[in-house]
DNA sequence: TTATTTGCAAAAGTTTTGCACTGTA
DNA sequence: TACAGTGCAAAACTTTTGCAAATAA
């Protein structure tokens, strides 16, 4: 069984709340998709596998993946809420193409260096942190001009 | 007059829109106020100046004041859209409070050398960036307890 | 059995838009 | 004068919620 589903069904069992085959599936299948989809898309696809789940269980069900850390939450550019699968990874640090609305994603030691530094010194205690940059992809900014700016 | 004001003013000029009195009372007003304000929240106290400024107009001008380069538009835990002052700013990168909600802007140099090293091994050009930190600041963690992690 | 979960539809909340009127250039 | 902007209310959207029925423990 996939950790991911085991891990869920321990975060159930501790908090007391109960196992069904709704949440099952729908973690299942949001394991399946791309990340950053965002939750109509992410109903739509439940839909077409079992139209019996409701969309407000697929919004309540990712809620749940978020809280028990299955899941992280983002808002880019669309103004939509969409979902990224969070297990096992830790950086939040994304390139955003402006133009095709792509997401990449990065890391860099150096980033939690400056969150704590910057943390430290205002007497901040930092839980997490996510950087966004802004700008066009290589794809979307072509192969005849890599090397303008 | 304020620079702002004249900014506003070419970029409306440059782009054949009209200069009208709201548009010029909802800027004077949200230059006053504090950062981070939700567009309801500056609806009210536009309207609180002068009823007859109507909350679209409001919505229609922070997007305007967001093109010509006067405000950026955040969207931080709440879901609600909120505003920033632009002008002459460069960082944008925040400690945002999860207890009381309350951001905090700041700046540190190895950001941007961060952003370019990665943009620049992935071929990507980096426009804007941003940087957010979550965590409990300063005053909602108290004196008593400033060395505990 | 009993409390949680579900699906539906209705409600809530934010943001956008249609339209007649107003005001700028 | 012509056309962009405004104010209002309605519409559009996403997300949440109330409730009766279904289901897990």
């Amino acid at each position: 069984m996939k950790e991911q589903l085991k891990a869920l069904r321990e975060y159930l069992k501790a908090q007391n709340l109960k196992q069904t085959k709704q949440r099952e599936a729908i973690l299942r299948l949001f394991l399946e998709l791309p990340d950053y989809l965002t939750v109509d898309e992410i109903a739509r696809q439940v839909q077409a596998r079992d139209k019996r789940i409701g969309a407000s269980t697929v919004y309540r069900s990712l809620k749940l993946f978020v809280d028990c850390g299955l899941a992280w939450e983002h808002r880019f550019l669309s103004g939509k809420t969409c979902f990224e699968k969070a297990w096992g990874k830790q950086p939040h640090n994304y390139l955003v193409c402006t133009r095709c609305l792509k997401v990449q994603e990065f890391s860099d030691p150096l980033i939690d260096a400056v969150r704590d530094k910057v943390a430290k010194g205002l007497g901040f205690i930092p839980k997490s942190n996510r950087m966004e940059v802004y700008g066009i992809c290589a794809e979307c900014r072509g192969p005849q001009d890599e090397e303008e700016d």
